[in-house]
DNA sequence: CTTTTACCTTGACAACTGTCAAGCATCGGG
DNA sequence: CCCGATGCTTGACAGTTGTCAAGGTAAAAG
């Protein structure tokens, strides 16, 4: 089911390719199959909007369209399911969100540094883009029982331990240390935390942001 | 909207009260609200089934009551509202869950006792109930979008960490120490690899429990 | 026995869903 | 200038959804 807009695309590659000069055909397919590509990432961003503010389950590709400049059909031309969408709307999700603290980990100079600079970002984080991060966490969910999501989201895992790794690699060696805990367990751990600290947060919880912050600073150097 | 049901009751209780003797009413009264009760959580017992195999996207009431031995009518009799027989569902669950270490905590008489009961335990947890627990994880996601679960499911959250807690100053206690770390982040810590473990069980891969054991083996002594 | 009550079934309702075919527009190539 | 392809809109489709009212049944109350 997934593959049948790009069967769509390469059967109009095939026809386009049988009329005309191949040369002039093989430099103008790139641009095109660029453009389609952008489209449809323009279309994930849209549906990320709404997706984030009503989560999957209530999420339906009118709302989406209506939510945005494009009408309903159009995300049946671009993807061949709404499964399709979806899954292209956490692949993009995950460039975005992967690299979030990789600045920090290349700029800091002491522990201090990296430290106050992941906090922040942290904070920032959850006050900003909470509903981008409850819609992480629902997908996330949806993949227990939506196979496929899986192949996606256990791809954005290991993204997103490596990116924790890569925070606390630095902050162990900036103290001259190698860490203790695992990538999996470390990962485990600010995972959970962020989820309880973004669900409270969203339960309009003040003290959840402060209270994560205070968690973490008082976890890092025992990494 | 969800104390519809309930008003509806307490109307029929008064009706009744005015017309009987006080006392024989009064007396019948409470085995009347027993039964339904009872039959609520019959039907929330119902409901879990449908909701741990297709989770809260995909399920709906007619599927639920297809998957069980009731109608689709009933549900709204004893319901105000879908979101009411989840909330129930949500709440009965808990009464299940929140104890099950309990049993290992007490009767574990060295350190290495409670270490091999709560990995069994856990073992056991994860591949015969998975698909209940993959319904906490698809809830407590949805708590963040719906804010009529939120309170109940920060309540469970709560009681699960306090679970958690218990084994963990239990293994301390037989190690004649305290915990270092801090309720919060120790929930967090292994309901993180809990959840990542269990996602990946689903998606069959042979290595999730396994890891999941070692890897907490690993992290007990240090907490 | 009759009436009333609690409990449950059935069927219908309007709204909404994903999907898709038919058609319109816009634009580059001939 | 026309033609055909690409991109997009529109409207319709069959199926599903939560909700609820009308009605039935069986047991308890009178």
């Amino acid at each position: 089911m997934i593959v049948v807009t790009k069967r769509r695309r390469k059967g109009a590659k095939m026809a386009r390719r049988a009329t005309g000069a191949a040369q002039r055909v093989a430099v103008a397919e790139v641009p095109r199959d660029e453009k389609f590509n952008a489209r449809r990432i323009e279309l994930a961003e849209a549906a990320l909007e709404t997706l984030g503010e009503l989560g999957f389950a209530r999420t339906s590709l009118r709302e989406i369209a209506q939510n945005s400049a494009f009408t309903h059909g159009v995300f049946h031309y671009y993807f061949s399911d709404k499964l399709d969408l979806i899954c292209c709307c956490v692949r993009h999700y995950k460039a975005k969100c992967v690299t979030r603290y990789d600045e920090v980990v290349v700029s800091a100079r002491s522990r201090e540094e990296l430290t106050e600079g992941f906090l922040a970002k942290l904070a920032a984080t959850l006050e900003t883009e909470a509903a981008m991060h409850r819609l992480w966490y629902d997908l996330r969910s949806q993949a227990m029982f939506e196979p496929a999501f899986r192949k996606d989201v256990l791809e954005i895992d290991k993204s997103l331990e490596a990116m924790i790794w890569r925070v606390a690699s630095r902050y162990a060696e900036l103290s001259g240390r190698q860490p203790v805990s695992s990538p999996a367990a470390l990962y485990a751990l600010f995972d959970g935390l962020f989820q309880s600290a973004l669900l409270r947060h969203l339960a309009n919880d003040k003290k959840a942001v402060p209270e994560l912050l205070a968690e973490v600073r008082r976890l890092l150097p025992t990494i």
